[in-house]
DNA sequence: ACGTGATTTTTTGTATACAAAGAAAATACA
DNA sequence: TGTATTTTCTTTGTATACAAAAAATCACGT
């Protein structure tokens, strides 16, 4: 793998684990030293990363990490549902063996992690749980929609995420149960199966973050939503 | 506007056009003298264009419009009316008037490509409407997978289209009325009549196409799946 | 002290030179 | 003649130098 590409995984997985946080902003010089690369080969990592929805660029004033504010949330919201859902069933009739063993290892990280109770751990366990369905379903104009939903649902559920919280701990067992039966839905093939379990699941992150949204007076929007959460 | 900035605009309208025909080869060296251009800025655009979908790029061995073969097809005809549809109902929904101005525009355009006849005028002026019903929806992550459904149903209706065939002529004389009756649902912010028209536009752009197998598309409605486990 | 404007510094954008990989052509050999 | 191998050429990838824009600093006047 060409050193370019590894710093563009590393910047991939440092923004999802939020240890480049939303908005922050990102000197090419120091970037280019970093990864021991010249600014000209790192800017064009920058360029790939903007065009996949991590960064933004803006003319003669540099990259930012891409950010995350309650308006990215409502639209989030209102989107996520339907194209998990559908990815999901496609996974189930489009997966190989080889990806669904691949699965299973994600899953077996993602309760490794559930135990630790790591938000950032179990965050990037989830995305690769999903990153693997949506590499099942092989349909490139959902996987557009959905890496870009994955940006934002991993970072959200770090920020929502409270270790302390009993309610949470058992929201994650819960998740991992859920993760288990997406499994055998796609091993079975049962497509209507694993959309059902997908929107449960949704349901489920949309709860943990909801909850945390809803006392916050700004958002009244997201409340509007209560009763038609996926109107599509 | 920069040169960078139209270099990109430039390519991007030529792809859609079929000026560069999908699977061509983009030589740097001579894009970037003929945009007035270094090799170095060209090189970015080409990164941004191929993060957008338009073009490929492969290790030591440059870029390449983005091919279209029968695979991309099946998973196109598959996916296509669903995002379209969710697209348009957040059009109706979200729409400025300064919005909707711009779409009549672009349908007057459509409307005069149409009478012309000319595919590649035509096919242009259909994404633009589209492009502009995208705009209005606000949603970044539909967003992300529409313009990727644009860059191939721009491309596709140019390559099925015959301008010889009455049937073609009476075919387009039915998308300039269901785009009329688009932009009066969106103005009335009838999101449900939008969905269902565009259902219906988007029909007419397959029958127009569908020269190949093509599977059952996505159910548009995913929460009118709940509880249906095998009824798919 | 506070804003305002000029100057310095930093950072981004572009061009060019060179290195490395790939493709094409020429040569050698069976 | 056909194939393998070497050589040449073309094209891509990277580093560096310089230009241009933005940000930060400083100086000045009120």
């Amino acid at each position: 793998m060409s050193r370019k590409d590894a710093c563009f995984d590393s910047l991939v997985t440092r923004i999802l684990a939020m240890d480049l946080q939303p908005g922050l902003d990102l000197d090419e010089a120091s970037l280019a030293s970093h990864y021991g690369l010249s600014r000209t080969p790192l800017r064009e990592v920058l360029q790939r990363l903007s065009g996949a929805g991590y960064v933004t660029i803006s003319e003669n004033r540099g990259a930012k990490v891409a950010s995350m504010d309650i308006t990215v949330m409502r639209v989030f919201f209102q989107t996520a549902p339907m194209i998990y859902a559908n990815v999901m069933q496609l996974a189930a009739r489009c997966r190989t063996t080889a990806q669904l063993d691949r699965l299973k290892d994600a899953q077996r990280a993602f309760k490794s992690a559930g135990l630790e109770g790591e938000a950032q751990d179990m965050a990037l366990a989830n995305h690769r749980f999903h990153a693997i369905t949506l590499e099942m379903a092989d349909n490139p104009y959902l996987g557009a929609a959905m890496n870009r939903l994955l940006i934002d649902h991993t970072r959200l559920s770090q920020t929502f995420y409270r270790p302390s919280s009993a309610d949470d701990a058992a929201l994650v067992a819960t998740a991992i149960e859920q993760h288990d039966a997406m499994i055998a839905a796609i091993e079975a093939r049962e497509g209507a199966l694993a959309i059902d379990l997908t929107l449960q699941h949704w349901d489920l992150s949309r709860d943990r973050m909801e909850r945390f949204v809803r006392p916050d007076p700004l958002p009244v929007d997201v409340l509007s939503m209560k009763g038609r959460r996926h109107a599509f």
